[in-house]
DNA sequence: ATACAGACAAACATGAATGTATGTAACGCC
DNA sequence: GGCGTTACATACATTCATGTTTGTCTGTAT
């Protein structure tokens, strides 16, 4: 039995891990608090001290995992660099990087793609959705103001594909049972990609200058490493009595 | 009341069609028995009477709609066409058309990416998926004994990226409420993949004669203008059994 | 040492979903 | 025009998850 201040965090952040296992295997609404508890090696009254109820745990289970990785996108995105296309590439190769070896990331992808977990989840998982595609928009805009976007394909359409690419990846590679190497694979795909939205493919071959002209400045990697990204708590339900 | 044998096949597709819009609402576990009868204007006694239980529907709606598609799509690849991936092309632009008018498939996908849905269906789904996946290879050997498929992308990275593609559109457009046409979008973004797949992007600028075996139709881009691509959201009204 | 609050476990009450059993009206058949 | 069967509706029993309450042990402050 723990009883000490720490071991109480620890044991909230067990029942956070427990959580996320079953949600992912079972699904949302399967997953029962019982079950829930049992595999965090203790019972229902555990639970309910540290959260009100299974909605509450979802959404720290929300906050523990995206709080931080916005924080570090957006900082991604206030890099003022002269090829944007290329500091995307490069931001989406390390998001695929860290997504490979982070089973965290992936429970949660998988349960955030779950019907079940109720309107106000829905929402939270659509505002993180369109933050990253705003994301992804600015930096298309500002490529196309840099000349280095195809001109004949939109911004909008541009956006389109980059997520398109990115979630169909994560999404076959976790249903495929990882049976492919996602950050080589991926890496690969969204090279061609990129390419595919600099160069004017349709008819004129115009100069092709296409991936080559990187700044030999500061490895942009190095600002972009999202791996271990874990939060300190941050909410606690206050118990009632 | 219905009593007739004709009636009793009326009221079974009822529940069916009940059913499917349950699950896609609330997702497979939270969808009550009771909720699926009372959306078909019936009582748990006419479902009960009809299906086994809640897996029971869940199977009998997987083969409603997945049957008769994996026909189709067999029918396609049996064809002996001198370009493959046009043909996958041709094939996959129908398959969006048809999916985005299609609001039972559109159902049917959301459905199976439920995490609740159980093991049989889960196996049930990953059958499918495989199957799919096993007919894009396919056309993509073929592609490659034909010439067609470029020398610098393997069978399984040309299969994995069709696949991802195709797979992240769908999901996209769902996950977006339907905000851009998925038809014209997907087929742009495949057309520009299907390209790569023929011509060698990456360093050797050979011969190109990518894209221009197309019959002198009418210009395909001509159609396919989607700037500021913002559909008006088709709410759907659906009539009461 | 004692008292109090924190951290849980265990028991309880409630509601909801499930499966089954029973009732019943219409259909098809001769 | 009785009769068995079909196609449901209704009623019931049971299980099961939930939320709450109560009990209990243990650090910690005084």
């Amino acid at each position: 039995m723990r009883r000490s201040k720490e071991d109480s965090e620890q044991t909230r952040a067990a029942i956070l891990d427990a959580a996320e296992r079953m949600f992912c295997e079972k699904g949302y609404a399967a997953a029962t608090v019982e079950l829930i508890s049992r595999a965090a090696g203790l019972t229902r009254g555990a639970f309910y001290w540290h959260f009100r109820d299974k909605a509450d745990v979802l959404a720290a289970l929300h906050a523990r995992t995206f709080l931080p990785q916005e924080k570090i996108l957006t900082g991604v995105i206030a890099s003022d660099t002269p090829d944007p296309l290329d500091c995307l590439f490069l931001a989406a190769a390390e998001a695929l990087r860290s997504f490979e070896v982070n089973e965290g990331e992936q429970r949660i992808f998988r349960i955030m793609s779950d019907l079940t977990i109720g309107q106000d989840g829905r929402e939270a998982v659509a505002r993180i959705h369109a933050e990253m595609r705003a994301l992804i928009r600015t930096v298309m805009q500002r490529a196309e103001a840099n000349g280095t976007l195809n001109p004949r394909i939109t911004v909008a359409e541009a956006e389109l594909y980059i997520t398109v690419t990115i979630g169909g990846l994560l999404a076959e590679w976790l249903r495929s049972d990882k049976c492919f190497p996602l950050a080589l694979s991926g890496e690969r795909l969204l090279r061609h990609l990129m390419t595919m939205l600099r160069t004017d493919q349709g008819a004129a071959p115009r100069a092709r200058q296409c991936d080559s002209p990187r700044p030999p400045g500061p490895d942009p990697n190095s600002v972009l490493d999202i791996r271990c990204a874990r939060a300190p708590k941050t909410k606690q339900a206050l118990p009632q009595r």
